[in-house]
DNA sequence: GATTATTTTTAGATTTGTCTAAATTAATAG
DNA sequence: CTATTAATTTAGACAAATCTAAAAATAATC
């Protein structure tokens, strides 16, 4: 059993894994919104209760079983989200601070029975997989909008970003999960994307464009 | 905003409230399965809080900001246990550990949608009273059955022990809420009660019928 | 390869909530 | 009204998680 603290160490921990092994103890911090003293006697604890394998200077990777743990969280986190989303009608940008806490509830027979509840989602409301209850993820076949070329079609299947600023954003656009979109141009000067969103033209940055999934087909 | 801790005394003392006034530091320990003087120092922090009136060696009593905050813990977990049985399956005796946890979920927005999805209602799955967003119970009108007379009939709206073991017993009886029933005897010896429960007899003990909560009529 | 600059770790302190043991106050009994 | 008992509070310590400031290790630069 883990603190509530030490469960939010791992989830971040997975979450930088998907971009640099091992770990730097900066990289934890920011995400954290701590300091990397303090990151540091965290490790150590984690360390000791085999859930990190932990260089000193080097940085840190999960353990299986503190890999595990980790995909549990985030197991939990989006079946909440889910659960927000299409039971309480919240937004798609308005879920991410309550499903922080939710995440961190419990009980097993809870989170089977939502799963249930929510007819086995196999994705959260910003298109990211969930994990069955052994941490397997369904194989997700995503590519950013940003590397499309003229002419390439596909539905929107996920974000990357998940601030209310950016989501909102794409609401306004209409650029929402599931839509049809075709790239016109991607304009050679700045890298700006020119869509076709149900018989639709419209202008999105290549900032935008970058942080957009596209399943294509 | 309080500490999950601090809401788990604010919340102990409400209910000892209904009990005695002001509230011994002993019972609080006993309920939070701490020592007394660790109650000591909390009460201290909560009284410099002004969520408690405070008098060394006499007790506490919530101020009205302490009991609006505990009033408000109240509510979040009776609701929690409705969804946990009317939308998870979950029985009246698998709530109550979970929604511990629940209560403590920040988000107003969460807590109202909530209650609109279970369709605002007013008792959880014990019969216990709902308070509205303002604090507000709806008046009940209950006498326990052991305080019945022969010939007394009425309806279980609720009881006042939570513990699975009790619960259980009651659903393996047949005797949960809603059911109507009359009292046939009083047995003067043990002071156990003979019901009618749907045309068929019943002995209970003393000790059962005084954790039923009926409404008379 | 020596010299900066960056990253990370240690040392020591702080806050929150808890504990044990001792002291104090209040309640009860003779 | 004094003696004993029970309840409560204080004193001092501890574990978890954090912080600042200083030291150490690693990386980058000349
Ligand atoms: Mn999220
Ligand atoms: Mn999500
Ligand atoms: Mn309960
Ligand atoms: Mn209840």
């Amino acid at each position: 059993m883990q603190s509530y603290t030490e469960e939010n160490y791992l989830k971040v921990i997975y979450h930088l894994s998907e971009i640099s092994h091992p770990v730097q103890t900066n990289a934890i911090a920011e995400r954290i919104q701590t300091k990397a003293a303090s990151v540091t006697d965290m490790i150590k604890k984690l360390s000791e209760k085999e859930l990190v394998h932990y260089v000193k200077y080097q940085g840190v990777t999960l353990t299986e079983k503190g890999k595990l743990t980790a995909i549990n969280i985030v197991r939990k986190h989006r079946l909440w989200e889910v659960f927000l989303v299409d039971k309480l009608n919240f937004k798609w940008d308005e879920v991410h601070e309550v499903a922080e806490e939710l995440e961190h509830i419990q009980s097993n027979l809870l989170i089977e029975r939502l799963d249930e509840f929510l007819d086995f989602p196999k994705v959260d409301p910003h298109g990211d997989p969930i994990p069955d209850k052994h941490g397997n993820f369904a194989e997700m076949t995503f590519v950013k909008l940003s590397k499309l070329k003229n002419g390439d079609k596909g539905n929107i299947t996920g974000v990357s970003e998940h601030s209310s600023p950016f989501l909102k954003h794409l609401e306004k656009l209409g650029l929402t999960l599931g839509k049809r979109v075709e790239v016109v141009d991607v304009v050679e000067f700045d890298g700006s994307v020119e869509l076709l969103l149900e018989q639709e033209k419209l202008n999105i940055s290549r900032e935008v464009a970058k942080h957009i999934l596209i399943t294509k087909n």
